[in-house]
DNA sequence: CGTTAGCACTCAGCTCTGTTGAGTGCTAAC
DNA sequence: GTTAGCACTCAACAGAGCTGAGTGCTAACG
């Protein structure tokens, strides 16, 4: 439907607006195509493609700029993705793979990414989809209140703070704490939370009645967890960037997207959409259906560890972004965020 | 020097400028004062304010604006503060009185700042100038790298990993977190931190080898806390409040103030500076003395909590700000602040 | 029949222009 | 000391006119 000519001529049409911002009109088309074909043709093809919906004129007399389909259109089938040089590379492996620290991994990531696109940069932080309970401990607090301490996976300490019936000496939750190591450490957390809610029944009258009440406690530490672990987040990096963007100039728009930074979950959303994805996702203007991102694209693209899905990192910037070079940055640095989280973990 | 006439008219000229964000001229400042003064006298009076520096006309032809030593005099003699609503009392209260962590109030009350304001809203974490050593856990890594968990004061969960010099047995490093949490738990840190380096010289040979390398890895785990202890850190609500300022709208500055926020060492250390302060500070344009905020005033106020300066609130925004109402707002959340994280701990 | 040149037309953006209104400083009179 | 009057300044706005980039249409060309 869509002719050989009018596709090749979309092509340099798009990645001369993305260039420049400027709307592209028949003469300087006719020029950058090495096509050998007059203005005047070009006029007609540029009618074809307005009437097909890839190209709209801002008003009577400007030249043409892309819509979202022709985008769409030309990030789809269009476009040739150029590799990053070399030196680039090792740069960013340099970067990336030299933190000792995981978090340090992932806002190292964020920053390189806002850096290389000048945009900004997001990276999911890692929902570990396997935890395995290490140690529990129980820590009296005034009142009837106990702090729990959990450490999961080797080295991860998380804490909460639980009410309980009734009071309990240091000696008893000792007591329950060796207990409950003794029955689930190494164990996956979901696992834990399941055979908790089954011992519960189990226990109720059979059992050693500190005991029983140890899972009773168990089960409230474990049901919180859960909750405070859904909520996720994200590391966030050059937002500023958007600033100087003719597109974004409007103040108005620009504070709707900082504000979605901050309440973070029209973002989240979105990311968690992209983390069954396979590979590279680009969302473009309104494709996204959050309205705070509908003059931006947001390319992301999955990292793995141990090859399981771990989160999503990608970038956000104006519709009019340089999708050739931004594609494979999102790319590698996935990788490489993979490569370090799994090296050092 | 300056005459009683003169800084009334100062200070409705203020009061007008901060009002509408306009130049006030002659004519204006005659009605507004209502002290039967024609525009002609009035100008005189103005012309000798503009001699003594308060304030100054942005063009030829234009009304006068305050300057930042109009506004300074204006602040310290000739503001009348407003005293807040009933109403509005009562319901900072309900919401910052209300919250069950200290978080949560720490960020509700940063959103409260920002939303009364309409300015930014910035509260400084509590750093607990008393932090006392409850209980202490060493757990084996991978290589030699033991994970430590530090509680302190009652309920507040730290952890780092250190390095050791070799291998250490489960049962060693038990051993080991026994001997120290015998030795120094209910100990303030600092006073830890100090014995700890004591003990060093002094167990060197005449003891236990275990013990003496206990307190080494003891002197590890104290020494890198320090450090990540006085990095400090902030809530911050509404920066995108700044944006509708017309002050504020120039790209370059907004920018550079909104990557302080991110970076946030210039605004930690204005923070810092008023820790030691008594009561309300306000700094003014570039009296901050970093010039990120040289078009910016800054509100704060030190809470308490057991009657010792815990941390520091306040508002940023433009120099043309409602002091008079800025500041019971910020007194008043300070002291609310400080009685919910009293009550609460 | 696809391609091209030519032509009339449109429109954003710029500069130049004059006008208006708010404000000033100065001087002379009250 | 206070005020009225006057000449002057200047930002802001609106209108006019020009320019350049671009368009759609039509008719001619290979």
């Amino acid at each position: 439907m869509i002719s050989d000519r009018a596709q090749r001529l979309l092509k340099v049409l798009v990645e001369r607006y993305i260039r420049d911002g400027q709307p592209v009109g028949s003469r300087t088309l006719a020029r950058d195509s090495n096509m050998e074909l007059s203005p005047a043709t070009i006029r007609n093809v540029m009618a074809d493609l307005e009437d097909m919906g890839l190209i709209n004129a801002p008003h009577t007399s400007a030249g043409r700029v892309p819509t979202v389909q022709g985008y769409r259109l030309f990030v789809d089938s269009l476009l040739t993705v150029r590799p990053l040089r070399k030196s680039l590379l090792s740069d960013l492996q340099r970067q990336i793979g030299t933190v000792s620290k995981p978090e340090q991994a992932l806002s190292s990531a964020s920053s390189l990414l806002s850096d290389l696109t000048a945009m900004a940069g997001v990276v999911m932080i890692p929902r570990h989809n396997q935890e395995s309970l290490r140690q529990l401990e129980f820590l009296p607090l005034s009142g009837n209140r106990v702090l729990v301490i959990l450490v999961l996976n080797e080295k991860e300490v998380q804490n909460r703070i639980i009410e309980t019936k009734r009071h309990f000496s240091p000696a008893e939750l000792q007591q329950m704490a060796n207990y409950l190591n003794h029955s689930f450490a190494g164990r996956d957390i979901r696992e834990v939370r399941q055979r908790v809610l089954g011992e519960m029944e189990e226990t109720k009258q059979s059992m050693d009645r500190l005991m029983s009440e140890a899972i009773e406690m168990a089960q409230q530490a474990f049901q919180e967890q859960q909750e405070g672990d859904g909520e996720g987040d994200f590391v966030l990096a050059g937002q500023t960037n958007l600033m100087s963007y003719a597109e974004m100039a409007d103040m108005e728009r620009l504070r709707q997207l900082f504000d979605a930074f901050n309440q973070k979950s029209d973002i989240l959303h979105l990311l968690d959409q992209s983390l069954s994805a396979e590979g590279i996702q680009i969302f473009i203007g309104e494709e996204s259906g959050y309205s705070v991102l509908d003059e931006c694209s947001v390319v992301t693209a999955p990292y793995k560890v141990d090859n399981e899905v771990a989160g999503v990192l990608g970038v956000i910037g104006p519709t009019r972004m340089a999708y050739d070079r931004v594609i494979p940055i999102v790319d590698v640095t996935a990788r490489l965020l993979g490569a370090a989280l799994n090296q050092n973990q």
